[in-house]
DNA sequence: TCAATATGAATTGTCGACAATTCGACTTAG
DNA sequence: CTAAGTCGAATTGTCGACAATTCATATTGA
């Protein structure tokens, strides 16, 4: 309702995106919920027309949906959606690790082992779990994406698939991996990698993304999350 | 330059979406040249909000790239793009053939099979060759990828990734597989398809992507595309 | 009481105009 | 003649207003 601090830079419409991807992601506005141009341009400080084009972007991000005449929605938290991204990151993702395998440099590998250790040590010493079991789990996954050096898959997974990642993140909390388990797993996906075995690399980055899947899935189906309920009104 | 004619449905920014992409597909929009707003937007009879909610959503497609304050420009043709989007589509249908194997119906494997009989019968009659390999080709792929009951898969493939293929396809119409050939390895991954075997299913798959891919790449380094030159002027 | 319809407020879709920025042409100094 | 700078036309970015559609309310008739 406040109307939002008017700062950052570029072209109004990539800030919207990326404000309103925010609000989306921090539950800010919540899922399922309408929304409201003249409401959100008030909000912002800014006409309805650059705010189309961040709902039009939004859109093919798959955190809202748009229905002419209609308007656009907070998509709803549904179970087979993240099932179905968590499968394509299965296959995006394994192919990365092969990719990296060839591809990625001595130097960078070195960087990798020492995010690694730096995990290990956070977990060690008990301290910041949450963040080292969450934005170390992310950290790793986007280097090994980005040593791919495949633009478009790095596109795609960067941009649509890990937004609706991490907008479901908030919901899953309670079901995800142990960070020991996943940890020792990265440390194998790595070796794999820097033995320059691609095949055992995707095989095994495809195993890892897997069992984070069985493992949501599991969860979901004694939570209330697969009838859409989120614990917020939609307004 | 001439006033297209105004036609068809739904909401403009669509219809432009549709319109712009046909156009660029067909070489309409040659590759590299500039977009000028007003000059599209007198064009097509609108005003530039909705025509620039259209491009918002091209550039996401891939099909242009836009700079602030500078404009729009049809996306370049790159070799090494359109070889990433073969990587790419690899893992993607790969998993796609997987995933079919396990769901497809029965209906369904019988109704591939007659595609697979039509589109031989075409090129034994060796009428409409191009036809048959083109659009059969694509059409069998298409099945399997729905067939994976995979949202996200299906929207990834079917939107971003086509679009670019399609849009290379004019410039590479020489440098494709033998369509006899391509139709064997077809009747291979349905029949592993049909045989309930996903492993197989997506070994089979991603090779006969993979040996496309290669061909594409042996051609084109003979070629001048790689320089980006289109045989047609940028503007 | 309920169903169907009519009405009007609110929202989305579209437009034309103004502001800000870029880019090319021309001028000018060295 | 070249390089830097200046100026202006054209293009992009943004805005506010109007048109078209939807949705909720209320009204009417059975």
């Amino acid at each position: 309702m406040n109307k939002v601090t008017t700062l950052k830079s570029a072209t109004l419409p990539d800030d919207l995106t990326q404000r309103l991807t925010a609000e989306i992601i921090d539950g800010v506005l919540p899922l399922g919920s309408k929304i409201s141009e003249p409401e959100l341009a008030k909000r912002y400080g800014v006409s309805r027309g650059p705010l189309r084009e961040a709902l039009v972007k939004l859109e093919t991000l798959g955190l809202i949906t748009r229905t002419a005449n209609v308007g656009a929605r907070v998509v709803e938290l549904n179970i087979a959606d993240l099932l179905d991204t968590f499968t394509l990151r299965e296959a995006m993702e394994g192919m990365a690790a092969r990719l990296a395998a060839e591809l990625i440099s001595e130097a960078e590998i070195e960087q990798l082992y020492t995010l690694l250790e730096d995990h290990q040590a956070h977990l060690d010493a008990n301290q910041d779990e949450h963040y080292a079991s969450q934005n170390g789990n992310e950290d790793f996954h986007l280097r090994i994406i980005h040593a791919s050096q495949n633009k478009k898959l790095i596109r795609v997974l960067t941009q649509d698939l890990y937004a609706t990642i991490r907008m479901y993140r908030r919901y899953t909390a309670d079901s995800r991996p142990d960070p020991r388990q996943a940890l020792r797993e990265h440390k194998a996906i790595l070796d794999a990698i820097a033995n320059r075995e691609g095949d055992l690399a995707e095989l095994l980055m495809r195993r890892h993304i897997s069992r984070a899947a069985s493992l949501l899935k599991k969860a979901m189906l004694h939570n209330s999350i697969s009838q859409g309920n989120t614990g917020q009104p939609s307004q």
